[in-house]
DNA sequence: TTTGTCGATGTAACCGGTTACATCGTCCCA
DNA sequence: TGGGACGATGTAACCGGTTACATCGACAAA
């Protein structure tokens, strides 16, 4: 492994000289830089991360902590923040606790040094004991975690308001009773999501008590929810699921038992998965904007770092999410695109 | 900031007892070893990672270089690689190059000194010049790349095989006229399905120049390809896409056309995408077991830097991609599953 | 009592960088 | 011509750990 001494030596010069030269400092001779330059060039030296992060005190990396690597929501999510990590030249250290409050607390201890900055997703930080774990010489952001901290930054959507914007959107289309799915009982966001609908109902509606099916956020918990209101004969025309995967579960249910999706039943999902575009008919759905979620974490990550330590934290930032009206919610069936030339049912294929 | 001299200093032991004690040392008495890890855990103490690493030569943590998140393929990936190195206690540094070959050797470089070893998946080795960037002090397993150096552990999937099995799962279905749609011109992956398709034609049909269209793994360019072939009057009673998301453009225009898709036409796909689930008809294709390839080549390089440097690489390992059998391929449309009860038609709903 | 052994603990060097401070040479001005 | 200022370079301390080696004390054997 050839370290700078190394690099000084075929170059001529002081360690000192080196280390400057390819910092790009400015009290170098050119020729001295070049020297030095050429001789990194031809040893291949890179220079030892870990050695430097020990005394530049900065690492130019950020961790993330998640709970779970779902599927989409986690790429989604990880695109937004390398977005940002990636104009600033920083790299993103990952962490999975796999939903475990020790895991949890095994990855923060473990980035320390090796980190500039956090950004943690726990479904409940003060469980977890994050919270003090999470100590004041490094910032942190918080995602979708309502935290009334000025110790960390925090950004997270408006479940409550998303929900009630979904619930205009199905009145406006003329349904009128409408069911809910919910998700994981202790889950934070579903729980939101379920005051949005209940306050919203009590409004444009009257209803005080509307259904709320439990779920936990499967696609077979939508199914099941779907077969528990058909069986029950309860007296729904519109069925809001707390997440998209319920939603597609509850469609599919609702279609093998004949119903018209749209028509007869409206369906609404949360989050806006990219199956959601795919599934028939394309669900109407509320986009979480999740890749938004993850670089304005890392951009207030970043702000926080930058003005010195300790740092204080922003103001939390809520996110709107924005309501995708697709087929599900249609009460008038159209047919789609028209064909797209004369030539399409002339038979000549097959 | 607390160091492990702070932790010495308030046990009343030397860093060195302290240092022994904290790393589950034996020559450390119960007593003084009880004392330092009070201490420890009253001032918080938290090892500062890079710092032992300086010394220690490990870091515990492994880089990952793609050369971009695109979604769905990308969270799969991330998600074996992490079900391994979970298990040794390995964290992830996750790099994007954003396609571009001076991204990937800035991503290579800051990576020394903070990762044990390399995943590197690169369309192109050569061309990008990681190739000399990847040095013989760390180890490092290329994937999906075709290369055979010693240097590197390869892990990869059989493009052409795969192409065959399900060329001939479609010529087991009845269908004979073919057509295939490729991938983006210089992509390595596309052109051995290309190959495997192509071989198993003639094999199979007796078919030496079967149709290849043009694409470039956009939904679009499936869509694209079916106007091109509808426009064209080709007769085709099967297409075969180099990936999913072609296909369900493809099958998007072929539907919009009023062409069944099974019993006229057969569709398929290649990669398993989530959505390939939920495409109504669904998708028949075959499943890269992504999932299974950032395991295997995360065991892989486990392996060889337990084996002690220079890493001498494993043997290239070759992962078969998996049939799914869906409805797009089927040639007898079925029902579907049965209505669930009887209560299904009451009418009782809405 | 002396000596040798062994286990617990301490001292200090080292990992690979960065940087405060010292040093040296040059040039300018009195 | 001498002294001060300044810019380029070198020396060495330091960042926070780990660990080889030294030291120390207790106990057993001679």
């Amino acid at each position: 492994m050839v370290t700078i001494r190394d690099v000084a030596r075929e170059a001529g010069v002081s360690v000192a000289s080196a280390s400057r030269a390819l910092n790009g400092h400015d009290s170098v001779t050119p020729s001295t830089r070049a020297r030095i330059e050429a001789a990194a060039k031809q040893l291949r030296y890179v220079p030892h991360s870990g050695a430097r992060s020990l005394t530049s005190r900065r690492s130019d990396a950020i961790g993330v902590v998640l709970p779970d690597l779902f599927g989409e929501f986690f790429s989604e999510l990880i695109r937004g923040i390398d977005r940002v990590a990636f104009d600033h030249g920083l790299q993103l250290l990952l962490s999975n606790m796999h939903g475990s409050p020790h895991e949890a607390s095994h990855a923060v201890r473990t980035m320390r040094g090796r980190v500039d900055g956090l950004l943690v997703m726990s479904p409940d930080v003060h469980r977890d004991g994050l919270i003090d774990l999470l100590g004041d010489d490094i910032p942190a952001v918080l995602l979708n975690a309502r935290e009334q901290s000025e110790r960390f930054g925090s950004v997270g959507i408006d479940n409550a308001g998303a929900a009630r914007v979904m619930t205009e959107h199905l009145v406006e289309c003329g349904y009128r009773r409408i069911a809910f799915v919910a998700g994981p009982r202790h889950n934070r966001d579903s729980a939101e999501r379920v005051a949005g609908f209940r306050g919203a109902m009590a409004a444009l509606t009257g209803e005080r008590d509307p259904i709320v099916v439990p779920g936990d956020y499967s696609e077979s918990s939508g199914a099941e929810a779907a077969r528990l209101l058909i069986a029950g004969r309860v007296a729904v025309d519109a069925i809001f699921c707390a997440n998209d995967m319920m939603a597609i579960g509850c469609a599919g249910v609702l279609a093998d038992a004949g119903i018209a999706i749209g028509p007869t039943i409206g369906v609404a999902g949360f989050d806006d998965i990219p199956a959601a575009h795919y599934v028939e008919p394309s669900l109407t759905t509320m986009n979480s904007r999740i890749a938004d979620m993850g670089a304005a974490a890392t951009e207030m990550l970043i702000a926080m770092s930058r003005d010195g330590m300790p740092a204080k934290a922003a103001a939390p930032l809520v996110l709107e999410p924005q309501l995708m009206r697709r087929k599900s919610t249609q009460r008038v069936a159209d047919r789609g695109p028209a064909p797209i030339s004369q030539s399409l049912s002339t038979g000549s294929l097959s």
